[in-house]
DNA sequence: GCATCCTAGTCAAGAAAATGACTAATCACA
DNA sequence: TGTGATTAGTCATTTTCTTGACTAGGATGC
């Protein structure tokens, strides 16, 4: 009971299709949710079956027919409600954080490698962020946007995101330099 | 097939009973993973079954007995195996955020109540891991505990979610000034 | 001219996780 | 003297997630 209303609050945004969820999924709702495209048609089977959204269909020429869904006002009411109730506790889970965790007991090696190559996903990923913010808030600056804006939701979300990627690229750039060093260390014995 | 080596990394800092892993997942583990302590009983035994950790009886006179679990070679082993391996991309999910997102269809001030309260409770686990990485550390500064410490594993990832925290503690103050500051220009008008 | 990618989904099986209830003794507090 | 917290777990059910396979046509690249 809580899948949906990420896909609400995604929904916000326009008409999207299952397919479209699942992009946005991948990229800005990443900086808080994460889902299988199949679950997401999964949940708006059931939130259209509820009332929460509606889809219409649309025929395509060159490509399959697709549903593009949109979130009704007992969807809205729904949203309104789960904002005021308490939240469940944020999670975090990260393989790489377990092994680091280990660091200890498992190939130092290895664990540079994959801490340099998650440091680059993160570092393309600020980058990724840094653009989406700039299309959101269009021409005006930052903090015209934040006081006016319309939809500034997401773009609020996107800032978590980026300084969140930030952050962690600079942990994995400091936790392999760490690594490094003491493997240096051990080899010198 | 992944909370299992969460739970091994766990106990390579010692024998633990189940009801002390789910203290361990409450704390420093929770940095990186969440689970709930039927899950860590349930794991555990599944663990024994497989030879990856093995437990002794501990007969207490004040308190209930308790097992104590520690990794044994196997698990060790299976550590490794899991260390090489490529990871899982990670994945965050957090209620608060997905109403950040929705900002411009729900109430705010109930929004903004509850980023003070996150703010509030990210400030006192960033104290919390504070001291916990002063203890972690011990004596000696920080450069020289990562240069030659012993089992830093546990401590890195302590530093990765002080960072976390500082950062989130941060962003929900800075949101909750820009929605005070949009309700006072509706208000306003 | 063939292979692969992209759009746009659906289905089913099985693993993992979340939830809620329950036991039972001890200790601290008022 | 009783209320609640702490220690130390167990059991069962439901929900959610993951994985892999499958359809099908058009677009793109080599």
């Amino acid at each position: 009971m809580a899948l949906r209303h990420a896909v609400l609050a995604a929904l916000l945004d326009g008409e999207y299709s299952g397919y479209q969820l699942a992009k946005a999924f991948d990229v800005g709702v990443a900086n808080f949710w994460h889902a299988a495209s199949q679950q997401l048609y999964a949940e708006l089977a059931k939130l259209e079956s509820e009332g929460l959204v509606t889809g219409r269909q649309v025929v395509q020429k060159t490509r399959p027919d697709k549903r593009l869904f949109r979130v009704t006002d007992a969807g809205l009411a729904e949203l309104e409600r789960f904002g005021a109730a308490a939240s469940k506790p944020s999670f975090i889970r990260d393989e790489l954080l377990v092994k680091v965790h280990a660091a200890d007991s498992i190939d130092g090696g290895s664990l540079i490698e994959q801490l340099q190559e998650r440091a680059a996903v993160a570092e393309a990923k600020t980058e990724f962020l840094g653009g989406l913010l700039r299309q959101l808030r269009g021409e005006v600056d930052e903090a015209e946007f934040l006081r006016r804006g319309e939809r500034i939701g997401p773009y609020l979300t996107c800032l978590r995101g980026l300084s969140f990627e930030r952050d962690h690229r600079d942990w994995c750039v400091r936790i392999a330099a760490v690594l490094r060093e003491r493997q240096g260390i051990h080899a010198g014995r």
